[in-house]
DNA sequence: GCCGTTTTCGGCCCGACTGTTTTCAGTCG
């Protein structure tokens, strides 16, 4: 790591998390592990700037950190690494972390090879595998040898994770496809999917069965199953179009407990062991053990699992150890936003500029959707390529608008433009045209590669714009194609503060952009979120329901948002 | 390595599947 780079709580926290995965492979004892992926956890999602908290002395007020890892936190920020983590780094194989990411293959086997056999990477691993020199390893044989050598094949050939786009059909042919099967109930998505996060890693199932053999039977057998990692009697692992499914099994009295279980957080669902520990129970999948009588309660619901640990019920977006047991505790859970409080959609593009639709369709559909109004957000005019509008179309465009208004009743069109955010900063209309708008959304769409202090200038500048409404797909990220530019997240968010500038939550499957972590940190700055679909077709239009998911996980409340305000509301906050 | 209205030492979430060392370790979620 650059010895001089300004180190953010997110550099940090993954430094902790790397040493958390060294400390497994030195042998340290498991626990130990654990506090590092704890303290790295928490500090990944600490509100303040892990910097300002060491300068004033209070890194052990952080759960989890304690008098070494503040030791450690403090060395990082001064030397960008500690010395532990240059210890353990020279002990372990150069490529340890590629190796720990195939699935099936953890610390234990790659000390094994690396001791007996010297291997350091995973391309090494691979050639001992069809060599067949694993075989004689101890605790290895032929079968365990394959297992490995095909792990290898398919985490080559795969993508870490899954954007939801290609997640959510998957998941929802498989669902349907166990549906049909006879002793099949209670089909259900459960894991990241259910908890709605921004890309998935794979596909978790369950359900429920009086004969849960014949419905593992069908799941292995389904059309379109590539490979069967795994089959047993409740529990079975296939991949399908690329995507690792995994499926379990149990009786229909404990389903509310499996669910929960299976929906997590891993470490959602550590906090609530541990809670239950403290209340003399132990909660498992199967249902709530009552220590003092031997006694297991199965729950039929999840609503029960939360009631008998004496919580409220936690809804799963929020299921991911990052404040809601406290809040669920203390009575403060958020009062989450819904598909229902949502009134507009504030980022649309017509036939105007490089839409599918024109306005009177765009408009016709977010009627039917229930909406009140629409912002139609054209592109301007250095989108060349995406038909953006020189000064006279605009005009021209909001004539149209006007005359679409007069034959709607109960219903508004607003004029938008989605305006580029020049290299400079400065934006693509002059301000006599951006006054006339009533909502002005800017946006970075070239110069990527600016490195971050001109990307951060570019985007406060373009914000300070008195002009300038909502900033829109914040980072620029493309899901599964792109990181998106370098910026300065947190100096975006406090300009938009003072400025009163709103942050988009693009909902597009592909951008999701604000994230949950800087959608909530922007939130609890005071800055309003926005949620917007950029669609550039009718079908688009539903994208709303991710950005509402999104919106849920960053803790956000129907007030947090400007589209769920009334139309005379959206515009006085406009100004 | 962290933590404490049971504990400053002795705990730390729970269970399934797989393969192999025939009673259990490694890995995963």
């Amino acid at each position: 790591m650059n010895k001089d780079k300004i180190l953010s709580n997110s550099d940090v926290a993954e430094i902790l998390y790397r040493m958390a995965v060294l400390s497994q492979f030195v042998g340290e004892n498991a626990f130990v592990t654990r506090a590092y992926q704890k303290a790295a956890r928490n500090i990944e999602s600490l509100d303040s700037d892990i910097r300002q908290v060491a300068v004033n002395g209070r890194l052990r007020t952080i759960p989890g950190v304690g008098r070494a890892i503040a030791g450690t936190i403090t060395e990082i920020l001064k030397a960008g690494t500690c010395e532990r983590y240059e210890e353990m780094k020279s002990a372990v194989p150069a490529d340890i972390f590629r190796m720990l990411g195939v699935t099936g293959i953890g610390p234990k086997t790659v000390r094994l090879v690396h001791e007996n056999l010297g291997i350091t990477t995973l391309d090494e691993l691979e050639k001992a595998a069809v060599g067949h020199r694993l075989q004689k390893l101890p605790g290895i044989g032929v079968k365990q040898e394959k297992k490995i050598l095909r792990a290898i094949r398919r985490s080559k050939s795969m993508d870490r994770r899954i954007p939801l786009g290609v997640a959510i059909p998957i998941a929802e042919y498989v669902v349907e496809y166990l549906k049909r099967c006879p002793h099949a109930e209670n089909v259900t998505v459960t894991g990241s999917l259910r908890r709605h996060r921004d890309t998935v890693g794979d596909i978790d199932l369950i359900a429920s069965s009086s004969d849960p053999e014949s419905v593992i039977a069908a799941f292995t057998t389904m059309p379109g199953v590539a490979d069967v990692i795994g089959s047993g009697t409740t529990k079975a692992s296939v991949i399908l179009r690329g995507v690792q499914i995994d499926l379990r099994i149990v009786d229909r009295s404990s389903f509310g407990s499996l669910l929960q279980h299976f929906t997590g957080s891993k470490e959602h669902n550590i906090r609530l062991r541990e809670l239950a520990i403290g209340k003399g129970m132990k909660l498992s999948e199967y249902g709530i053990l009552d220590q003092t009588t031997g006694t297991l309660l199965p729950c039929g619901t999840e609503e029960e699992v939360y009631q008998r640990l004496g919580l409220p019920f936690i809804v799963p977006e929020l299921r991911e150890d990052r404040g809601e047991i406290e809040a669920a505790i203390a009575g403060t859970l958020p009062d989450l936003v819904t598909l229902a409080d949502i009134r507009g959609d504030l980022h649309l593009h017509s036939t105007w500029s490089d839409g599918a639709n024109t306005i009177s369709e765009l408009a016709d559909a977010a009627i039917r959707m229930g909406y009140g109004y629409i912002c139609v957000t054209d592109h301007s005019r250095s989108r060349g390529i995406a038909g953006g509008l020189n000064e006279e179309a605009i005009i021209e465009k909001m004539g149209e608008i006007e005359r679409i208004n007069e034959s709607l009743d109960g219903f508004t069109v607003l004029a938008g433009s989605e305006v580029d955010i020049r290299s400079d900063g400065t934006l693509d209309y002059d301000d006599y045209v951006l006054e006339m708008l009533d909502i002005v959304i800017a946006a970075v769409h070239s110069g990527f590669s600016q490195d971050k202090r001109t990307m951060t200038s570019r985007i406060v500048r373009a914000i300070e714009n008195e002009h300038v409404d909502i900033l829109a797909h914040p980072t620029g990220r493309l899901i599964g194609e792109r990181v998106g530019y370098e910026v300065d997240i947190d100096r975006v968010i406090a300009v938009a503060a003072e400025t009163e500038t709103a942050i988009e939550i693009n909902a597009s499957q592909s951008r999701l952009d604000l994230n949950d972590i800087n959608a909530r940190k922007a939130s609890e700055s005071g800055v309003m979120l926005a949620i917007g679909t950029d669609a550039h077709t009718l079908n688009h239009l539903h994208y709303m329901e991710s950005g509402v998911h999104l919106a849920r996980r960053a803790w956000l409340e129907p007030r947090d948002l400007l589209n769920t305000k009334s139309v005379a509301d959206v515009l006085r906050w406009a100004g």
